[in-house]
Parts: C-alpha cells; sequence; structure tokens
DNA sequence: CACGCGTGGAT
DNA sequence: TATCCAAGCGT
C-alpha cells in the first residue's frame, strides 16, 4: 500500500498537526510536560478511558473531576461503597461501567498491590477493560506499542483507504490497517493525535479535509466521497415498549425503589412503576391511594427501544413493603437517579 | 456474533 | 421532529 517513507510522513505530519492544532483534554500529559518529568497517571488515565466509552468529552468530563476528587486514589475508590459509587456515576449512563469500574479497582488495589499492569494481554483480563481501553492505557501510561482504535479511528482508516466492508464486519480489516500506520516509538502520542484527528477533522458529517494533515494520501478526499465512509449495516428500529410510574409522596419525601442489581440501570434508584412491555401493562400501584395521572407520558429512548411511561401521582399513607429495597428520600436527593428518573420526577414537578 | 446497555448534543 | 452517534464492553 504504502512504502515504509510514506509511513513515516504521514505519521510525523500527524503529530505535527497534534503538537500545533490537537485539544488538550484535562488528562492529557503533554510533551513539554513529559520532558520536565511529568508521566501519566494510570489510575488517571484508566478513569477517563472508562468513563468516555461511548461518551461525549464535554458530558464526560465533569465526572472526571469529580471522581478524582471525591477519590484521589485506586485504593479510595476501591474502599468506597457501591452504592456511593453509583450515585455519583447517575446520569452518565451505561452503569455496568460503574460496577465493573468499583471491581477491577478492588482487584488493582488487593491483588496487584494499587499498580495497573503494564501490558494490553494482562489489562484486559480486567472487568471493564477491553480491546480499546487496553490498548490505550498501555499506550499512554506504559508506551506500549499498542494501535489504538475507537470510533474515531475506524473513521479515519475506513477512508483513508475507502474500506469497501460495512461495519462492524469491517473491524479486523480496519484493526490491521490501523496498526500498520500506528507509531510504535508514540504510541500513547500517535493514537491520542489520530483520535484527535476524527473527532475535530475527520468527523462525520462534513470533515475539514482542507484542514487535514492526511488528505493527500486519503483515497476517499481523492473521491470526493468522504462521508460515505465508513459503510455501515443499517440498524433496525427502535420498538416501543410501555408502562406506568408511580411518584409516592410521604408529606415532603419521595418513595424510591432499588433496582435490581442485573441488567438495565442495574442497581440503581428508580421512580417505582410496572414492567415496560410492548402491550400496556395494568395500572397496578404499589399502594392504595387517590391517584392522579398526568395528560402526557414522559417519553425516553434508550439505546435499543423507546419508553412511554404513564405517570401518577399520589399523597400515601401506608408505606410499601418493607424489603429492604424500599426508601423514602427528601426531593432535595433526587439528582442521582439516573436521567430517565428524574425527567419522571420533573414532570412530576416534584423536585 | 448480534445484541443489551444511557444519555445528551449536533444537525 | 427525527436521526445520528460519541475515546466500547460483556455475553
Amino acid at each position: 500500500m504504502w512504502t515504509d517513507s510514506q509511513i513515516q510522513a504521514l505519521r510525523a505530519a500527524l503529530l505535527h498537526w497534534y503538537d500545533r492544532e490537537g485539544r488538550i483534554l484535562p488528562w492529557r500529559v503533554r510533551p513539554e510536560d513529559r520532558a520536565a518529568g511529568a508521566t501519566p497517571d494510570p489510575y488517571a488515565i484508566w478513569l477517563s478511558e472508562v468513563m468516555m466509552q461511548q461518551t461525549t468529552i464535554p458530558h464526560g468530563t465533569p465526572y472526571w473531576h469529580k471522581f478524582l476528587t471525591l477519590y484521589p486514589t485506586v485504593e479510595d475508590l476501591a474502599a468506597a461503597p457501591l452504592d456511593d459509587v453509583l450515585t455519583h456515576w447517575a446520569g452518565l449512563g451505561y452503569y455496568a461501567r460503574a460496577r465493573n469500574l468499583h471491581k477491577c479497582a478492588a482487584i488493582i488495589s488487593e491483588a496487584h498491590q494499587g499498580r495497573f499492569p503494564e501490558t494490553k494481554a494482562e489489562l484486559l483480563r480486567l472487568p471493564g477493560i477491553g480491546d480499546y481501553t487496553a490498548s490505550t492505557i498501555a499506550a499512554i501510561c506504559f508506551d506500549q506499542p499498542e494501535s489504538i482504535v475507537d470510533g474515531n479511528v475506524e473513521r479515519v482508516i475506513a477512508r483513508m483507504h475507502r474500506v469497501a466492508t460495512p461495519l462492524p464486519k469491517a473491524k479486523p480489516e480496519i484493526r490491521r490497517l490501523a496498526a500498520a500506520l500506528a507509531d510504535p516509538d508514540r504510541p500513547g502520542d500517535y493514537g491520542q493525535a489520530l483520535m484527535d484527528l476524527g473527532a475535530t477533522i475527520c468527523t462525520p458529517r462534513a470533515p475539514s479535509c482542507d484542514l487535514c494533515p492526511w488528505s493527500d494520501e486519503c483515497a476517499a478526499y481523492a473521491h470526493g466521497d468522504m462521508t460515505a465512509y465508513p459503510i455501515k449495516t443499517p440498524k433496525k428500529e427502535t420498538p416501543v415498549r410501555l408502562g406506568h410510574a408511580y411518584v409516592m409522596l410521604k408529606d415532603n419525601q419521595i418513595w424510591l425503589r432499588r433496582r435490581s442489581e442485573a441488567g438495565l440501570l442495574g442497581g440503581m434508584m428508580e421512580v417505582p412503576g410496572s414492567d415496560w412491555q410492548s402491550e400496556r401493562p395494568d395500572f397496578s400501584p404499589p399502594v392504595e391511594a387517590e391517584w392522579s395521572r398526568l395528560t402526557a407520558p414522559v417519553r425516553h429512548v434508550f439505546t435499543h427501544f423507546e419508553l412511554r411511561l404513564d405517570i401518577h401521582l399520589a399523597q400515601v399513607m401506608t408505606d410499601p413493603p418493607g424489603d429492604g429495597r424500599w426508601v423514602a428520600v427528601s426531593a432535595l436527593h433526587t439528582q442521582a437517579l439516573p436521567s430517565l428518573f428524574r425527567k419522571v420526577l420533573d414532570r412530576a414537578n416534584v423536585t
């Protein structure tokens, strides 16, 4: 495909662009800081990579700052109750990440003397660390010559080569092409540079090819069909599910219930409600009361279905079953709920 | 390997 | 309003 000298030139052009135009993400250790002796903290890098999985930088960054303040070291995180971690994670989504984060912190803290393993193969054994995160930690923190491939890199590589195979089937091919280009001398900087190029220049809708250091060698640019890549297999439409939510007021408090540990929103607190099904379940509140229903349902879109919840509101005199999953909290303490339930309480105007 | 798994911003 | 999709992982 490319000669060695072409590959060298591409690497140099990318790193040169990154040095001048690359974003300074808060967890990034800049070259001048490295020269001054600074070295990336694997705990901080791991935390950032897990938090940014399928998450936008602006949404995730405040959580990263908050966690580093609450839990400055991996031992601090391991020592915290899982419930606290889930509470602070609320709103970030994909809650299995938080459960795996806490589990991983315990393993690092107890079985690895508080140190992260330095190779991709060892990192891959840890919960919540997959191919991308293992490669990234190994490359950034330990200068391992690993090729970093996230969604940004997939897009850049697919355009550079006009990869004809649709995603996700094309992943192995894209990995190979990316690895052939990756810089083994500065794997961390190279990987972050390529991700940043994808995030800021080689964007999904309207790429800024006139600013791109790689446009001369980009096959899609040469053909003028950049936005056709990466080709994707069409996704199936999201079904609709229906349900009821019961906003139970006890004086100035609200009854919440803990969800089961597995599955959707696992382990998180919820506004109690029915199952969510394609046919609307029967109205069946946990306790007898004078229930009133809000006119419009709350609509919430998950990754794989759309939910429409009828909201019912009542002052309740009797307590729900004391099975340990129920708790009454003040309205001030409802911000640590998944966004769906914050939306429900907001609609019911009780926050 | 296809699917389950959140949320919010951009267009 | 509808659609896309973001520094993916586990099963």
